[in-house]
RNA sequence: GUGCCUGUAGCUCAGCUGGAUAGAGCAACGGACUUCUAAUCCGUAGGUCGGGGGUUCGAAUCCCUCCAGGCACGCCA
């Protein structure tokens, strides 16, 4: 029952206004006793050269109530509308109860196929915090895109390629420890690769050497590519043993590797539409009409650079995917290469540059620490997860759970905890990472909704002697109604958070969601009900668990069933 | 220097395609566990929405300007 499309269509019939016009400017009033829906009339001033107030009034004598509005009213130049409460709050909980885990879901997608590129590490190197935002905000995307009704690609992009590897062979060669790497292998890497850096600082002859090493690899010498294969090997088993941890997976690996081959094309692709120019020995595409500096395409030594890397993936990606959409989940500081190699894609003549979006994160800072691959400073993503996990197990001490049920309960709420403490804040906005507030388990916290989907699913395990056909009528509490309403604009509020490519409308929405339910938690018995209040209550809370896994489901997060 | 982003309660943040008294969570203070898990709930207190102009019936929201902070600006990605 779509109640926005309802009031459109009375107050349609009542002005001469188009349907869809009024939608878009029907309201939900922020206090729910002023009505369900509203519309503000004062932009129909000027339409109608009268006064808001006026229109209102005006309308409200011409609308009738039927059987889905039950009263219309003119307030302060607002024409409010209160939805019957019994036929809104049967519907809403019907369909809920109908569709459980696809309420919500959409298919206004229409099978398009949606491109995600996240996560994207750098092989030997740890995988820290800056990639789990790129991975859980694309899990996210992913899911709600799914959700819509869209087809979704998800690509890590790995980072496999570049002197870096140079670096590293020559690393090996020098100081590897076999037995150390097949241990620990991103840290004993790492601890090379650093050492690299130091050395290089002495002895400026190792840089060439590591030039040496990729050139070699890029020709596909046997020795450095079997290098590099079993370095991407560790890597990879390291990385899958996060994402499994996250419960994330995805349906390519390309990386930066894949495309090497592909990227004499572009060169060619664009020499053909005359955008490449010399300078300073590198063949570049200007950009200064757009006001932005130029791209480099081909180094002045020759050899490629991520730009026609990516230029390379997306034609690549429209060719094989034919996409809808081109999303990359990359840190902001990247957003003017992306605003770049997008417009060299434009004046490629590839239409569909308007396609590709880049969906950025602020940077997460630390306090205190500098971190930095290159000085071996960083914080790794597993110490969070263990530290989150282990906050957990000492908060359920007083736990009725099994003993064998701690250790996975704790696993799952603790990551929750840490994913939800990255999605609640808008992707955009820096972030100064502190254990207290990420690990926070009160409030606006992923335990805090953990706790809540647990405390119903336990009332519903309790519960007994229901009735077959609830009396939704019965649910006349404040609460109880503003529940309903909440449960209602589920799908509304997956297309919000897909219109702004934004997960933490899903946390905020949970959030209140969840906050109401504790409310109705505190003031609402339910098992000691009379049979037919308690059937409704119990339905109640039914389509409240079913909507809060739904959304932790579209954060990347998984419920517990108690703990 | 140029471009992008941010500035809302003591702290961390929502709200920003203009709309009805600016909302949460922490922290503070006061209450609620013999009754569905108190990781909860209820209440109190706390704000020149960075400053100043402008547009508008109406601005935290749009425009201009200034201030403060962050990020990015050719051969790393």
């Amino acid at each position: 029952m779509d109640y926005r499309k309802i009031v459109s269509e009375m107050i349609s019939k009542a002005s001469d206004l188009e349907i869809d016009k009024i939608e878009n400017m029907i309201e939900v009033p922020a206090n729910s006793e002023l009505g369900d829906y509203a519309l503000p009339c004062f932009k129909l001033a000027s339409i109608y050269r009268k006064a808001p107030v006026l229109i209102a009034q005006e309308l409200a004598g011409k609308i009738l109530p039927d059987s889905h509005i039950s009263n219309i009213q003119a307030v302060n130049g607002y024409l409010n509308f209160f939805v019957n409460k019994e036929s809104f709050s049967a519907s809403v909980l019907n369909e809920i109860l109908e569709k459980k885990d696809r309420y919500g879901d959409d298919t206004v997608g229409g099978e398009q196929t949606v491109i995600i590129e996240s996560s994207s590490p750098n092989i030997a190197k740890p995988f820290h915090i800056g990639h789990l935002c790129s991975t859980i905000i694309g899990q996210s995307l992913y899911r709600l895109y799914e959700s819509a009704g869209y087809k979704v690609v998800r690509i890590n992009h790995l980072g496999d390629w570049g002197t870096q590897f140079g670096k590293l062979i020559s690393a090996y060669k020098r100081w590897g420890d076999d037995q150390a790497i097949q241990e620990e292998p991103i840290k004993e890497l790492l601890r090379i690769y650093v050492k690299f850096h130091e050395e290089a600082e002495k002895n400026p002859e190792l840089e060439e050497e590591a030039r040496r090493y990729f050139k070699n690899l890029e020709d596909g010498s046997p020795e450095e590519t079997r290098l590099w294969q079993w370095f991407k090997d560790l890597s990879l088993k390291e990385f899958n043993k996060l994402y499994n941890r996250l419960g994330v997976s995805f349906d390519s690996y390309n990386g930066e590797s894949f495309y090497s081959d592909k990227m004499d094309e572009v060169v060619s692709l664009l020499e053909e539409k005359s955008l490449l120019k010399e300078s300073d020995q590198a063949k570049i595409v200007d950009l200064e009409p757009y006001n932005m500096p130029p791209c480099i395409i081909v180094k002045s030594d020759g050899a490629s650079i991520y730009a026609t890397r990516d230029i390379a993936a997306a034609i690549y990606r429209k060719r094989t995917y034919d996409f809808y959409k081109n999303i990359y989940v990359v840190g902001i500081p990247q957003a003017l290469h992306f605003q770049q190699f997008f417009k060299v894609l434009e004046l490629m003549g590839c239409e569909w540059s308007k396609d590709c979006v880049h969906v950025g994160f602020a940077h997460v800072r630390f306090p205190d620490k500098k971190l930095s691959t290159r000085s071996g400073n960083v914080i790794y993503l597993e110490d969070v997860l263990d530290e989150s996990v282990n906050r957990i197990k000492e908060y359920m001490t007083n736990t009725k759970l099994d003993e064998d049920m701690i250790e996975p309960t704790a696993e799952k709420i603790g990551i929750g905890a840490v994913i939800f403490a990255f999605l609640k804040r808008s992707r955009e906005k820096e972030m100064v990472f502190s254990w207290e507030e990420t690990l926070n388990l009160e409030g606006e916290s992923g335990p805090y909704i953990h706790y809540t989907y647990a405390r119903g699913l336990n009332i519903l395990r309790k519960v007994e002697g229901l009735e077959d056909r609830p009396d939704f009528s019965l649910l006349k509490e404040k609460v109880e109604i503003a529940i309903i309403q909440k449960l209602s604009v589920l799908q509304e509020t997956i297309a919000e958070a897909i219109s702004r490519n934004e997960p933490m409308v899903i946390a905020r929405y949970v959030i209140e969601l969840s906050k109401l339910f504790n409310s109705f938690y505190n003031s609402c018995k339910v098992i000691t009900e009379e049979i037919k209040l308690k059937t409704a209550r119990a339905k109640l809370i039914e389509a409240c668990c079913i909507v809060i896994k739904k959304c932790l489901y579209l954060l990347g997060i998984e419920t517990v069933d108690a703990m």
